[in-house]
DNA sequence: ACTAAAAGTGCATTAAAGTGCACTATAGTT
DNA sequence: AACTATAGTGCACTTTAATGCACTTTTAGT
């Protein structure tokens, strides 16, 4: 998943479960400012801010192995 | 995953193609410093940083729903 | 159009990631 | 033991993520 995607995902899930921006700052732990810099684009979160993220959430940051190089 | 799955899926996969981390810092583009860091579990890089070395060993970050929230 | 809630931005500060260089430590080989 | 390749560390520096506060913009409901 490139970057948009991983942004992506994370706020829809986030909108999918009814949850604010201020909501998921709170019980995730990542301040509001950091997550509404991270859900407009802008910034490149540490592995730890992500997976914070996405445990609030219910998902988890997890690699695998790329099917095809190109696209 | 938690953090050190991830380091540990990194450090086996680079392993497992026979590429050292000097090769790795190289094709990934990340410096040999960093890398060094994070696979000595010292560290919390950013999500480009794990993207580029995930990339440069065929993986890719994503995310995935968590199954159960206990364990 | 008005209002309220939610999302996004500018600025400043602090903490930490990313980096290079030189060094040490740890395999692995002969 | 000596040698070599690979991995890990200490220090210093630069960049930038994370943060709070106040503000603006956008979206949704009436």
């Amino acid at each position: 998943m490139h970057f948009k995607e991983i942004i992506d995902t994370i706020k829809e899930r986030r909108k999918m479960m009814q949850v604010n921006q201020e909501m998921l700052a709170e019980i995730s732990g990542v301040s509001l400012r950091s997550l509404k810099q991270f859900e407009s684009g802008k910034g490149n979160p540490t592995l730890q801010t992500l997976q914070r993220l996405s445990e609030a959430l219910g998902l988890e940051v997890c690699l695998r192995i790329k099917k095809l190089d190109d696209q």
